[in-house]
DNA sequence: TCGGTACGTTTACATTTGTCAACAAAAAAA
DNA sequence: TTTTTTTGTTGACAAATGTAAACGTACCGA
């Protein structure tokens, strides 16, 4: 029952949580230290989003001789792709394709990535249908066309 | 100074705007009685998210007779594309790529989708760097590898 | 041992968001 | 023309979020 939702990772939290997957674990000073590299919240305010993302489960501590020392409790890869794939799901179905197209366009990706990508693209092709349906005005005659 | 920010746009909100869109314009008993085909929001409810983007200037209105009819303000293509680049901008950088072939492998995309991508990343690939950094630790040594 | 520190917890407060009910003006119906 | 319905506007309120000061307490250096 203790569900770890990604969804409720708020944008300010999402920052923290990043220098906690990257470190692997983190005190509280580190990272606050880090934080104010870029941003100016005040050591309180820092205090505060780690509190909440361990009542959220989104962090646990440790004991670590009298302080705490924070780590996330799901991997960074799938909190990315679960919220990735959360806003998707709000998306016009028929426009997804579309705007991924878009998003590799903005994006700096590696020749590794593009190349497994291409892997991927060339597997799903064969059973990829030849158009989807759009549900944005459920049961109705006008949709998407 | 009317800008109009799509991060602005709440999940609720999207609902409505993808009706809107979907239709090109549409008066607000419309959109009450599409909206509730899926959710049990009051027409209240409804109206207030209306007023609320008309306010934030996602929607415009026309009088039309003696009711409103309400047309988005940008196209659904530039605010899901605004949207995506938005999220994927809090993204571990290094990630981003693995991330994105996940999006793809959980996505239904049609075969001209893939092969319109297959097309981009073919270009994409030429002078696509060898590896990105990692910046989630700003001026740090440790950072994701 | 005692005052200063560092750290986690509590409180606090303004906004934003989700949800609605109550209104007022205008139109339609009776 | 009086009544009812429709539609947009206001006001409300709880929960979530951004932001931060105040506390209590355990520890450390003097």
């Amino acid at each position: 029952m203790t569900e770890i939702q990604t969804e409720k990772m708020t944008s300010a939290e999402w920052e923290l949580m990043r220098i906690v997957w990257t470190l692997g674990h983190a005190g509280s000073r580190e990272v606050i230290e880090i934080i104010q590299r870029k941003r100016e919240w005040s050591e309180s305010t820092i205090k505060t989003l780690l509190g909440r993302l361990v009542k959220k489960n989104l962090l646990a501590t440790t004991k670590e001789g009298r302080n705490f020392v924070y780590h996330a409790t799901i991997p960074e890869q799938t909190a990315m792709n679960d919220t990735v794939n959360d806003l998707f799901a709000s998306l016009c179905n028929m426009k997804k394709g579309i705007t991924i197209i878009e998003l590799i366009k903005n994006s700096t990706l590696t020749k590794t990535d593009i190349e497994s990508m291409q892997k991927v693209l060339e597997k799903k092709l064969s059973d990829a249908p030849d158009k989807v349906e759009c549900d944005c005005v459920p049961g109705a005659a006008m949709n998407c066309k």
